[in-house]
DNA sequence: TTTGGACTAGACCATTGAGTCCAATGGCGT
DNA sequence: ACGCCATTGGACTCAATGGTCTAGTCCAAA
């Protein structure tokens, strides 16, 4: 019985990139569908593959599911890298958040991130993909977590000031940000959701390179506020 | 052509009896495996209902999954009710605060909040339900924003403060701390996104009622923080 | 008491979707 | 060259699912 559930098999380049092309294309689909509603005939249609190939490289449609999360986790990840790697001052944090800001409305229709659809859809019914996810948002906080240890070691935060709890926050902001952002169709909820947890890094800065935030002042967002 | 996508007809008590139970099962089974993956079969069975009785009822899958919605929303809303009516005094937002954290340890498994798993499934492919989804948070976030107009209105809040986006993203912070804590199995991130909040709103405050929080005092949370 | 329409039963249908199977084919190491 | 095995094609199975249809039963008002 060959077929494992995971990569590690003998595989040929054009193997490897069969594989590679089908999780891009379930990626896809899944982003904008969620995944029960994505048949693996969709997969294998937009991917110009066949049944026999899906399950030559996958064991079942967990399998697919599992791989794509594993993607996206990496995809996602490194998308935040270049900010995240040098995110150790309350500038580069505002500049993380304006990025952000401008990938969301860049995006047509607000969709939203996928690891948090994925984990949404999910986590309750699916253990190993809840798990998978559960370390994918975990490697996003110690990533923004490490950054504002930087700053704390350098003086920058105050020593009350707890790393961990605070990069969660900013995640939870991101997440329920976007979440309701997508239901409005607005990014208005989550500028107000960074803007808080940012701002509330700020209050704990020694020195004060804060940005007075108050009203919002949204320089980056061409977005209105509804009136 | 009867049958109505909605209530606007003549019901009897039975039949308005009959399809509140439909509305209720359908409920239940949407929040635990989602709207795609719950089946009418299964409603049906749950409810001791036959097939044309469902379809006597609705319209069809969607006009199902509108009326659950809405039920939903009136349920959330109804919950939050009792706090949101006197959140008026930050000990006022710290109690409901704490609510939130117990009733979210209560249910098993950290399910999360009905409507954000809804709208995280439906917003992007089923305009009505995110229209609908939409009228909901937004019902929600007024709430907030009362509460913490009417703290302003008494000079309890500074001026400066903006209910609003305030309450956005209080609502955010919540959604996306149940997100992840769903995920991660922990509430440990909900407990920081609330906190992170409050404190922001706290900050506004002019009287010092506030409850310094820093390295966070959670008294209320049996859930130990990960060593 | 009759009668129209609300309400209930459940067989039936068409489609879709996950997963299986057998038969090729082609690239790569020896 | 040759043979093995990774790879590919695609028809086929079987269960689940949304939705339809016919045939009543029950209730309330005229």
């Amino acid at each position: 019985m060959p077929k494992e559930t995971e990569p590690g098999r003998r595989l040929t380049a054009r193997g490897a990139a069969m594989r590679g092309r089908l999780i891009e294309v379930a990626a896809a689909l899944i982003y904008e569908k969620g995944a029960s509603r994505t048949s693996l005939d969709d997969v294998l249609e937009k991917s110009g593959a066949s049944k026999s190939q899906l399950y030559h490289y996958f064991a079942d449609k967990d399998a697919l599911i599992l791989a794509v999360i594993r993607w996206q986790i990496e995809r996602v990840l490194a998308l935040q890298q270049p900010h995240l790697a040098q995110l150790d001052s309350l500038e580069a944090l505002w500049r993380w958040r304006d990025a952000v800001l401008a990938l969301a409305t860049a995006a047509p229709g607000l969709r939203g991130c996928p690891l948090g659809s994925l984990a949404n859809e999910l986590a309750g019914r699916f253990e190993n993909a809840r798990s998978l996810l559960a370390g994918g948002f975990d490697r996003w906080r110690e990533a923004l977590e490490a950054g504002l240890g930087a700053m704390r070691a350098r003086g920058e935060l105050a020593g009350s000031a707890d790393p961990r709890a605070l990069a969660l926050a900013i995640l939870a902001a991101l997440q329920g940000g976007l979440l309701l952002a997508k239901t409005a169709q607005t990014i208005e909820p989550l500028e107000a959701a960074l803007e808080v947890a940012l701002e509330h890094v700020a209050r704990h800065a020694t020195r004060k390179s804060a940005r007075k935030g108050g009203a919002a002042a949204a320089r980056s967002s061409p977005e209105p506020r509804k009136p």
